[in-house]
Parts: C-alpha cells; structure tokens; sequence
DNA sequence: ATGGATGCAAACCATTTGCAGTGTA
DNA sequence: TACACTGCAAATGGTTTGCATCCAT
C-alpha cells in the first residue's frame, strides 16, 4: 500500500467514525477493521475473503459479525452489495437481448428494450479492462403501486432497524 | 390466456422441442411444462413459485427435477436467470454511482463511470413501471487475462456438461 | 432395451439467529 | 453502569446430490 493510499484509507477511516456517531453506532474493533477492510480493496470481495482478511488482524472476530456488520453498513448505505443474496434467483425466458427495471419495495421486474440502433457506447476504461460480449441495464426505483402505497403510509424497510438514536 | 397468447405459447413450445431433439435431450412431460411455465408469464418467477405452477399440471413433480430442468435450460441458453444465485454475494465501498464490468469466466468485477453530463435516457416504457431512482450498467465478458488463456486452451464450462451429442 | 431423466430423501453450505457474556459510551 | 455488540453454536432454508426406478427413444 502506498502512502497516498494510506492517507485515503485514513480519511476514510475518519468519515466511517464520524458515521458511527453521528448515527449512534458503538464504534468498535471489528466493525473498524471490517469497514477498512471492504474499503481497501477494489476487488468486491464475497463474504469469506473479508473474514479471512478480518482474521489477519483481529483473530477472534467471528463469521456472524462480519455477515452483522456488513450487512449494517449495506443498510446505512455506507457500503454496498452487490447482489441481492437474500432474494431468490429468479428465470426469464426471454434471451433476447433487453434490461430490467425493477421494484426496490416489492421486487416487481420488468422487461425493456434499449435502442438497437443506438447500441451503448463503451467507455475506453471497459475496453482495457476486456471484451465485453453483452450490456445489461438495471434500473432501479419504486413501481407505481408501490409509490402510490408509500404516499398513504410512508415507511422505512431497512434490513437491521435503525435504533431510536435517530429520533433523539 | 388469450387465443393470440396460446399461439405464442404454443410456438414456443415447439421451438424448445425442436431445441431439444437439436441438442439430444429428451422431451419429457416435465420440462415441457416447467418450459411452458416459465415462458407464459413475464414475472420472472423464483423457483417456488415456478414449481407451484408446474405442480398444477404435473402435480407429481418434484422440486429438484425443476431445479435440474431450469438450470439446464440456462446453460443451453434456452432461459436465463437473473441474478447467478451459485455466486456468494460480494461487497463494495465504493457508493458513488458506478457501473461494472465482469468476467462471465472468473468472475471479476471492476468499476467503471459513465459520462456525468450525458446520463442515459429513460425510455418512456420504463416511465409507465415507475420512478427510476438508480440506473446500473453491468457489462459482461471476457477480461483480457481469460482470453489470453481462452485462446491456448479453450474450453466450455457449463454447469451440466453438455453430452457427447453435440460433437456427433 | 438402455441410458438419460426423475423422485425421494439426505446432504450441503452460505447465511441467520438466540443467548449469554463482553466492552463501548 | 447499561445496553449495544460480539462470539458461539445451533438452526435455517434454498439448493444440490446419490441412488434406485422409470420412461423417451
């Protein structure tokens, strides 16, 4: 790791902790090293590989307190997932080529076409990194059901409650 | 199901068997309706509710025969599934809005950025589902170090082995 | 007839949860 | 000190697999 790199890990560090308080989270060990964990590396990395790098520095952390954590920041929206892992695969039969909306609230997913004369541009970063063979789209965002349902009676969905610290 | 629905239906039906004697599988009842099931409806079902529906018609079927079938009807390209439900969900600090390139062979994944000035148009079709809120990109393909060694030494890789049949 | 396909039940394995003990605030 | 957090171990639940049987070819 290069100095500048230590630096930015640092700061990142620094907002994680200003993160915690503000929001009222106990700021401890293994959520720090978790944190900086997934937030060194560039790798999107599953769940075993953050253990095992949790482990190098702090031994005794346990699987469930990676899987807690993580899955706490994902809701403070402080990391991010990249798969839905708690939801179902889920078949379509439709192979040609189209995109996804879908449903955040209640997972309703919707075929649509893109422009095929307008195909997407692929940016130079992607080319270096390799040959892309298909591009898929996925918007997400509330349907109209569930947008109209929200208006009534607004509510949260996070996955771990937030705690009453956000009231007081 | 309307009358112009059951025609489409019914071609599709004879598409996929004709796939199959193409391919060498065999037709049998149950992955003619686990077929049929998935493509008669655009909801991107799960695995239960798929099953569901084919222990209406077949009501002796079992749960890992669909299993098999839908599976085997991703790897012939036949269906697809939306999310690889056999991959452990991975992680990303990386909160600002990003897109992804991945490797279909070893899974990498690497970031990438649109153009900021130019975000990409929702079309109307999209407008009707709901509220976009987030719009992902993912691009799959061969990164440069797979097709380095794809082309030394190729190989398929399909979850079922495709049999003998397609080099007879 | 014969080998691929199915059904059953048990195995798998990533992930989650209950609970008692621990450490942060 | 108090209550959120952790570690442990057991439970969960979707998915897979071994094997005997069945049926499409």
């Amino acid at each position: 790791m290069s100095a500048d790199d230590r630096a930015v890990s640092k700061k990142r560090l620094d907002q994680f902790r200003e993160a915690c308080r503000r929001i009222g989270l106990k700021i401890t060990h293994q959520r720090l090293v978790i944190y900086s964990v997934v937030a060194d590396t560039a790798e999107h990395p599953d769940v075993e590989t953050i253990y095992k790098h949790v482990r190098r520095r702090l031994p005794s952390v346990s699987l469930d307190t990676v899987y807690r954590t993580l899955w706490l920041l994902v809701d403070l929206g402080i990391i991010s997932s990249l798969w839905p892992q708690r939801e179902r695969t889920r078949f379509d039969a439709n192979i040609s080529a189209h995109h996804h909306f879908v449903c955040t609230k209640c997972g309703m997913i919707r075929d649509f076409y893109g422009d095929e004369r307008r195909p997407l541009k692929i940016p130079d970063a992607v080319k270096a990194f390799g040959h892309v063979e298909r591009t898929h789209m996925e918007f997400r965002g509330l349907c109209s059901r569930c947008s109209k349902k929200e208006e009534s009676h607004p509510t949260g969905q996070n996955r771990n409650k937030i705690k009453k610290e956000n009231e007081a």
